[in-house]
DNA sequence: ATCGGTACCTGCACGC
DNA sequence: TGCGTGCAGGTACCGA
């Protein structure tokens, strides 16, 4: 489900929690935990106050009053749901106070939650936020890297929060091929992928993000950027600019869709 | 220090 | 109907 804006939107559906209690704590699938052990962290979450929930790359964090941080990553599958009965994929039921549950579905179980007294180090040492991050510090990152663009830019410690989707679709609008190299982007070319990435991330935030299969924000709604997607899964059929196919290669163990016209290496 | 390749899971669409 | 294959928004870890 989850890259940059559907976290966005997750994180900001989420917002009628802040200030709520957390009674208590349930876990199921143990996996999710990555090996954490479920009761300790049930008696780290209950009785605390939700000071803040924000983003952070592709992670949730969810501050706890004077208590340190939930931290979640949905993975590919995962959903965070207010309400609704728990499935055969729920592996974390929080109860709230006001009659509030918050669950943690995934079916994957790619996703994991985790109790931390401070950021864990795997947050800690992500690259910057792509919607922040200046121009000349892009640009002169760029230059370091000899690998290719689309595997950078799916490199959580060069920016944080895109993911596969975003990517290809930066990628078309900067006119940019998957596979160029990062440190021969410069100048006009790093410029144009710099802008296309802001532009892409800031329409799809503002459409909810992209509803591939079942992505849903924590109210049950879908986003609909799915239907702006320019290069995303649309293998074989014609590019919006030029009528060319789309075509795909994999990169870095991913699918790349790019129209072979319009991205030059 | 940086790369690419592999592993981890479940579900779905497709062809036979 | 059922089975095998390939594919899917993710990251961690390994060895070169």
């Amino acid at each position: 489900m989850p890259e940059l804006p559907e976290v966005e939107t997750v994180a900001r559906s989420l917002a009628p929690l802040v200030g709520r209690r957390i009674l208590s704590a349930e876990f199921r699938g143990l996996r999710v935990l990555r090996g954490a052990d479920p009761d300790r962290m049930a008696a780290s979450l209950q009785g605390h106050r939700i000071a803040a929930i924000q983003r952070y790359g592709k992670f949730i964090l969810v501050s706890l009053q004077g208590a340190g941080y939930l931290v979640i990553h949905l993975g590919m599958t995962g959903r965070v749901l207010l309400g609704g009965p728990p499935g055969k994929h729920t592996h974390a039921i929080l109860t709230l106070d006001r009659g509030g549950v918050l669950l943690y579905d995934d079916s994957r179980q790619f996703g994991c939650l985790q109790y931390s007294r401070e950021l864990p180090q795997r947050v800690q040492k992500l690259g910057p936020e792509p919607l922040e991050v200046p121009f000349p510090e892009f640009e002169a990152a760029l230059s370091k890297r000899k690998t290719r663009i689309k595997s950078l830019l799916l490199n959580q410690s060069f920016l944080r929060g895109i993911g596969n989707i975003y990517a290809d679709e930066s990628l078309f609008r900067a006119g940019l091929h998957p596979l160029a190299l990062a440190c021969r982007i410069r100048g006009d070319r790093a410029r144009r992928l710099h802008r296309a990435i802001t532009a892409v991330l800031t329409e799809a935030i503002a459409a909810g993000g992209s509803s591939i299969s079942d992505y849903v924000d924590a109210q049950g709604r879908k986003g609909f950027f799915q239907l702006s997607h320019r290069v995303y899964q649309r293998t074989g059929e014609p590019c919006v600019d030029c009528g060319a196919p789309i075509r795909r290669v994999i990169v870095a163990q991913r699918s790349s869709h790019f129209c072979p016209k319009c991205q030059k290496r």
